[in-house]
DNA sequence: CTCTAAATGTTATATTATTACATAGGTAAT
DNA sequence: ATTACCTATGTAATAATATAACATTTAGAG
């Protein structure tokens, strides 16, 4: 509570619940459900469902993290420009998820709603694949 | 599944439960909630939630609804040659959602997701958008 | 008719998410 | 500094969504 200087922008900083939870999912990679999140930061301090559900839609505000419907999961954000579109292949027999970084795809499908007018805010999109290992066995 | 039983007759037509959701789904033409469809089937003898899930889980193998993951909703299939790929619309604002019969869209897609050589079983694509009504007001 | 896979009925429970309300902290204007 | 405001927090309770487990029935193929 000394100096008036501190002039840091707050604002732009996340808060603790928000940063733990961004941590864990960082760490992770994987999509990640918020009970189990929940469970993994039990000793860090969170201690109610609310408490990361808020920090979970703060970060997809963000958009630091998205949400994936189809498996109620959350997972980090790893395509700086993806703004809030996202796209992702979602294994249909092990779960795997993968955001999509094919800026073609992601390019072709902004050109298509673009020549179809579509007043597209943002989309989501779940391309279910076979991934290779499992393919494979 | 591709088992020995070509085309028996019963095969191709729905259970009592199956057929009273659908029915229901068909009427309506707008996407429902599994626990709405419960209470408005109550009197057609639909008592538990089960018993609701279970006729929409084989509406949706057998292609004639869908879900729409991001508000675990269930809408009657109108596009006769979606298979099981699906393409709505949703209203950011007042949640009005549609199902994308634009085949230049959905043809879009397929092209692209030839051209980027990705292995699609099927994919589930979620546009948000402001609907005319919305931007209106 | 008999066997079997699928569907049903029912109860209980698991999983996912929000409401409601009281409290605390930071920011900006006065 | 005081006020007002906005955001975040903590906590308890509950709503909304979905599945497990198990006993029974149905319907169609052989």
């Amino acid at each position: 509570m000394s100096s008036t200087h501190a002039h840091s922008k707050k604002s732009q900083s996340l808060t603790k619940n928000q940063r733990i939870v961004l941590d864990l999912l960082q760490n992770s990679g994987e999509p990640l459900k918020a009970y189990f999140i929940l469970d993994s930061l039990k000793k860090e301090g969170l201690n109610s469902p609310l408490q990361v559900y808020r920090a979970l839609d703060k970060l997809v505000e963000l958009g630091k993290i998205h949400k994936i419907e189809s498996i109620n999961s959350f997972i980090i954000c790893n395509n700086s420009n993806c703004a809030s579109n996202t796209a992702f292949t979602i294994c249909e027999r092990c779960g795997k998820v993968k955001e999509i970084k094919n800026k073609n795809l992601t390019d072709g499908v902004s050109d298509l709603v673009k020549d179809n007018q579509l007043e597209i805010t943002r989309y989501n999109l779940e391309f279910y694949v076979l991934c290779k290992s499992c393919k494979i066995n």
